[in-house]
DNA sequence: GTGAAAGCGCTAACAC
DNA sequence: GTGTTAGCGCTTTCAC
């Protein structure tokens, strides 16, 4: 770095001087390109150029309102099921000349109604993951920002919808095609919007199938908090469990490993997201897959294509399915508590 | 939201009108609030606080010069080394009262450099981790912008480094100790700064014990990568395989596991990183800890620590110290190709 | 087609 | 202590 004591802020009006024009010139040769005839505009350029100009995002916002950034704020960047979904947005956004604003809340609905604000006055809008702030505070942000939420319904808020109803029913049909006749479900926190719509599709699908369900937790959607209700759960007797996350599931099979269970002789687990690791997993997880990044796109689009419009017509929501994804986790259950084709090609009732 | 065409911005005017005072007593009382007497200053503050008012960062930025904005640019946001560091920065930048721009690269070096210059105007400097520019092009944004480095070194813009050699140097006399007489490499990409760090401290270790090593690579710093390396480290018939990272670890095992070789008993495995699923792995894999959230932190510090002091004397670098971290993926060779306590208490020479 | 001038929201001299 | 004023870098009427 050379010895200038402060970084070398080159403006417009340095251009337009090189130039031999005036400011509003290069400013229209940026933006205007048409309103200016060829060879001015080409001189103009070309003496930006020269001088390595960029214009300058924040003062332009100052007077047109539009800031080019958008904000995401996701409760836990750690959480494997996070990065897909900051990578999707911060791809899109980048494609469509956005920067993007990160910020983690740990979880916690104060802090995220804080940074929020913070980023309000620096972005076309902001994208909040999860979130975990009451419908009310979240209509008060909305008012200071557009707002669209992800894995969320508040109001009439815009938002992408991770539709766990299909890959769940595909779960529990999946589970009970093999054989069983009831199943474990590890929830997720209580104030999860997506743990309730989970329940709410594994009820339901139980329910027509005849299958019996077995409801443990609230659980953090941690690897140790699997840990932790795999024992829970053990004591049910079951030959299948459902856990709210993969983080969870994982944190189950490992446990079952200690425990001596064999998975999936004995017992079936299943998770949810499709993380990473879930098919690194040792047997590779049967899980429910969650188009991360797509969520991500689609809620940059959402955001963005809802900013300009005003005659009521942009999209308010998005919903992107979900589907299960069947590995080595599951299979039928041990003789005697399900049916069986293995029994001498016979069915036997549990 | 109510039927507002544009979300309302209360501005510092409509402030100073509601607390009767002018402009500049707003400022001050909210940035400079010694010099206001305590009873306007409330004024001006609950005026604000009624009105829901907060500065405007840009405008602010655009004369002070401060933006309060660091930029972060990571290659690969879903590589699970970066989220810890991403946390530790966001967390570090919010303490400090600054926002994070995210950046992801997807590994390109060009989209790299376009996103810096593109972020250059709107922060007060960026975080450029893993880079894979040229240190010319390095040399050129370290112009246009205050730059921090994170796990790379080029001339003498302040980096923060990851000391791998200590890690390394104990995962080696960890392997030496264990009875491995040699072990094989699974080196990283080959424009990576950090793969050559590792290799430099594998060679030295390994010639001071006497320890025999194979390398084989460049590869990708992946799962699969891992995978497909696996066999062909297994044609050099080692006791012990060391991988640039964990996410490759993973994929040896893995195909080891498939293969029919025990781990540790036939072979031992080591990784670099410790990446949450290192732990989970089976076996756990030994790795070499390395602080990513501390690195985050560090960067952070240096940059802000950095901008305000043109007196020379801000520390230019830091090096954090990493670690070996013994799991289960690792010990003493089989009986026959190493040193052994198990065989009557006596050591069998190789 | 191009330039002059009026701000966007804010801070920093400079007066009083 | 507090207000007035001149910009920060830029876009956008409004003239010409």
């Amino acid at each position: 770095m050379r010895r200038t004591e402060r970084k070398r802020t080159v403006t417009i009006n340095d251009v337009a001087e090189a130039a031999g024009t005036s400011i509003s010139t290069v400013s229209r040769a940026f933006h205007l390109p048409d309103l200016v005839r060829a060879d001015t505009r080409a001189r103009a350029l070309e003496a930006a150029a020269a001088l390595g100009y960029t214009p300058n995002r924040a003062a332009r916002g100052l007077i047109t309102g539009r800031t080019a950034n958008v904000g995401l704020v996701v409760p836990d960047v750690a959480n494997p099921f996070f990065p897909a979904l900051i990578k999707g947005a911060q791809a899109r956004a980048r494609a469509r000349v956005y920067s993007l604003f990160l910020a983690d809340t740990d979880e916690a609905p104060h802090t995220e109604e804080q940074v929020i604000r913070a980023m309000a006055k620096q972005v076309d809008g902001v994208i909040a993951v999860s979130s975990r702030m009451s419908d009310r505070v979240l209509r008060e942000v909305a008012d200071v920002t557009s707002l669209v939420l992800v894995n969320r319904r508040a109001g009439d808020i815009p938002a992408v919808l991770l539709d766990m109803s299909g890959g769940m029913r595909q779960a529990i049909e999946h589970l009970h095609a093999l054989g069983h006749g009831h199943c474990v479900y590890l929830a997720g926190p209580r104030a999860s919007w997506s743990n309730r719509q989970r329940r709410t599709a594994l009820r339901a699908t139980a329910k027509r199938l005849g299958m019996g369900t077995i409801e443990l937790g609230p659980f953090d959607p941690s690897y140790e908090a699997g840990i932790l209700a795999a024992d829970l759960a053990l004591a049910e007797e079951p030959t299948a469990i459902v856990a709210f996350n993969d983080l969870m599931a994982l944190g189950v099979m490992s446990r079952l490993g200690d425990r001596g269970v064999a998975v999936p002789e004995q017992i079936s687990v299943v998770g949810f997201d499709d993380i990473q690791i879930a098919g690194m997993a040792f047997p590779p997880l049967t899980t429910v897959a969650v188009p991360a990044a797509d969520a991500g796109r689609a809620a940059v689009d959402l955001l963005l294509d809802g900013i300009g419009d005003h005659s009521g017509d942009a999209p308010r929501a998005r919903a992107l399915k979900t589907e299960l994804l069947v590995r080595a986790s599951t299979g039928p259950p041990p003789d005697g508590t399900g049916r069986s084709f293995t029994s001498g090609g016979r069915r036997v009732a549990a």
